[in-house]
RNA sequence: GCCGGCAUAGCUCAGCUGGCCAGAGCAGCUGAUUUGUAAUCAGCGGGUCGGGGGUUCGAAUCCCUCUGCCGGCUCCA
């Protein structure tokens, strides 16, 4: 007999080599039909496997994300099995589950799939599903895994047995396709009901830009048809929320073949938005002790080669710009820490000063390859709402801690409830990567680690993540339809004020050397706003948004009247137009309603009778007549 | 940068396999209408079919190249 715990610590005795099907059904049918794989002892198992042994389990369903990873990871063996029987001679690489699906990479020889196919691959899949083949577990000896794909003349799972060692290697099978595969996976195909192709695109092989491209196809599948309906459609509202369409829209921002591609142009409306943005944030900041700077957005080479950046990014930035009689060389301003060591550095600090927290809207230029570009998030110009913070090592946490607690209140005032943050930490494999001692690198790690503890921020660690000169921490936040967007960060640097020989004449009257902190609330005030744009639709917080309100007389003659509210209503700081085109109403608040304008104030004989206005909501129709009075108190309470 | 796709009026799009002066709706302009909660009516103007080169008797349509955009990959101080 062996002993199985259960996650509620229960525990239960059952014969050796049951297997988590038979435990799952023990306790209830429901829960047999619904599992999809268990953790046995920490690790995902198919749930037809026996166990041998005493263990803890856990079962997964499509409820939890290892049980969508596996129905997934199923699915994209289903989705070979069908590009097999439809292409055969295909090649196959990788196929993994990811967040929402899962994909295949396969090389088709000369063959070129296109959307075309999809519906093709789908209505295979789905046959295939239908006849409820079993994905069947074999252990194979390294020799006959090369023969068998050596046979297929497969060189991509050749390789990957390559890094395999024998004893540890195992083949799933299901209907006629065969693959290696560490697992686990669902007990059969017979659950997989709604499948679609997403999308096709290039990958290289291993991720490796030097090394063949192979064709990935992307695709997700679920139990019920329902759910995909529901996929789809949220797919269809993130493309209806696209900050690219809504911010031409509203003409928030522009590009311009001319000015160059990635260089955004902020127009007024968009301006008006970005300037609350700033003017909030500045305020907030200024509360917390930051002192505004401005620097320019060149500086000699120099600057860069002390800092360090020169020699880790500049083969790949915007070539200097050589002044045309002296020769000198100046790069474009590719981030502001460098400008603001000097600012530091310019006259000598005693310890009562610190910490010194220097603060800029620095506006920054970075080569990005011309296919990374994207709307407003990835961009080649764009403006950092940066702030380095000098200060004694100390006093690091409490700077730390109090860096946490304005990102995270900046992040709230927006609707991003959903807060996560990642620790980017080095590559412990790879440190030659990176500048700087390797005491200074612990200490930073540490101090960053201990403060989100603290604050008790729900984290996840990567390594190999950090910035060069020092580990970050990267806020990650949750949009109103679920998806997950990389905002601001905070970083810890022991690097720079080393390279920029910065100090401070400590109480012992000898110099010491003080410690900085990169922080970045919003990150970039472009990307914040096509997050802030998906995030809102384009329906912006009232406080935020360019026009609160429209006043919408029904005739010409009205205007007047519209005149005497528009001016009432911004001695209250409400703010926004009079619509004077002689149109029909109907004609005003539709197109007041597609501009995402907040209110609407409709003025017409009745009001300026009664010396009422009526009001509309965006989105929500008529809300009945009030005065300005009334409406002043009740637009400041929704504030 | 790499793979694949796309580029027709300010916007959304039609124009099949090369062949009558390149079209529509919306937007714009002009005029009429003075309007009560999501489009008043009529008329008019507007495109070197992304740029350049080529094939052809003839190119928006085929080929090459550049630019930009889209989906990924790689990269992201």
């Amino acid at each position: 007999m062996i002993k199985i715990s259960f996650p509620d610590g229960a525990q239960r005795e059952y014969a050796s080599g049951t297997t988590s099907s038979e435990i799952a059904k023990s306790i209830s049918e429901g829960l047999a039909r619904n599992v999809l794989s268990a953790s046995v002892n920490g690790q995902v198992w198919d749930i037809s496997r026996p166990i041998a042994e005493d263990a803890t389990i856990r079962f997964h369903t499509w409820n939890d994300p290892e049980g969508k990873a596996t129905f997934w990871h199923s699915s994209a063996h289903l989705l070979a099995e069908a590009v097999e029987a439809l292409f055969p001679g295909t090649k196959f690489g990788i196929g993994p589950a990811i967040e929402n699906g899962f994909y295949y990479d396969i090389d088709l020889g000369d063959r070129v799939l296109s959307s075309d196919d999809f519906g093709k691959i789908e209505d295979k899949m789905k046959e295939l599903a239908r006849q409820k083949n079993a994905y069947i577990r074999s252990e194979i000896s390294k020799a006959d895994a090369i023969a068998y794909f050596k046979d297929k003349d497969d060189e991509y799972k050749l390789e990957l047995l390559e890094g395999l060692n024998d004893g540890e290697i195992t083949f799933y099978q299901q209907g006629g396709f065969t693959d290696l595969c560490r697992g686990p996976h669902i007990p059969n195909t017979s659950s997989i009901k709604a499948v679609k192709v997403l999308s096709v695109a290039g990958a290289y092989w291993r991720g490796d830009e030097t090394r063949k491209q192979m064709t990935r196809l992307y695709g997700i599948t679920f139990p019920k048809q329902k759910e995909l309906t529901a996929y789809l459609e949220m797919l269809e509202e993130a493309k209806k929320r696209d900050h690219r369409k809504i911010g031409a829209e509203l003409e928030i921002f522009m590009f311009s073949e001319k000015v160059g591609a990635g260089l955004p142009i902020w127009l007024p409306k968009g301006t008006a938005l970005r300037s609350r943005l700033e003017d909030f944030l500045k305020q907030e900041q200024i509360k917390r002790g930051y002192q505004p700077v401005i620097t320019p957005h060149i500086g000699k080479k120099e600057l860069y080669v002390t800092s360090g950046h020169y020699e880790k990014y500049g083969e790949d930035s915007f070539q200097p710009i050589h002044t045309p009689r002296e020769g000198e060389e100046f790069l474009l301003k590719p981030m502001n820490c460098p400008h603001h060591c000097e600012i530091y550095g310019h006259r000598p600090h005693s310890y009562k000063e610190l910490p010194i927290r220097i603060a800029e809207f620095g506006t920054v230029y970075r080569y990005e390859q011309s296919g990374e570009l994207h709307g407003l998030t990835r961009v080649r110009g764009f403006t950092q709402d940066d702030a380095h913070i000098f200060c004694m090592p100390d006093q690091l946490k409490e700077e730390f801690l109090d860096v946490l607690d304005l990102t995270t209140y900046v992040l709230k005032k927006f609707g991003f409830e959903d807060v996560t943050a990642q620790i980017s930490l080095r590559d412990p494999d790879n440190k030659e990567k990176y500048i700087g001692s390797e005491e200074n690198w612990n200490k930073a790690e540490r101090a960053i680690i201990e403060a989100t503890q603290e604050v008790g921020l729900d984290t996840v660690t990567e390594l190999g993540e950090a910035a060069f000169y020092g580990p970050k921490l990267d806020f990650i936040v949750r949009d109103a339809l679920g998806r997950k967007w990389q905002l601001g960060t905070i970083q810890v640097d022991y690097n720079l004020p080393e390279r920029f020989e910065l100090e401070y004449i400590g109480a012992d009257n000898q110099p010491h050397r003080p410690v900085m902190i990169h922080r970045a609330p919003f990150g970039s005030m472009e990307r914040f706003m096509g997050v802030l744009i998906e995030h809102c639709a384009g329906k912006f917080p009232l406080w935020l948004t360019p026009d609160q309100m429209a006043i919408l007389p029904i005739s010409d003659k009205h205007i007047p009247f519209a005149k005497s509210v528009k001016s009432q209503l911004a001695q209250h700081d409400i703010r926004g137009y009079i619509d004077d085109r002689t149109e029909s109403i109907g004609r005003k608040i539709r197109d007041t309603e597609l501009k995402k304008i907040p209110f609407m104030l409709i003025v017409g004989d009745k009001e300026a009778e009664s010396q009422k206005i009526s009001i509309r909501k965006q989105g929500e129709g008529d809300q009945g007549s009030m005065t300005i009075v009334e409406f002043v108190e009740y637009f400041n309470n929704l504030l």
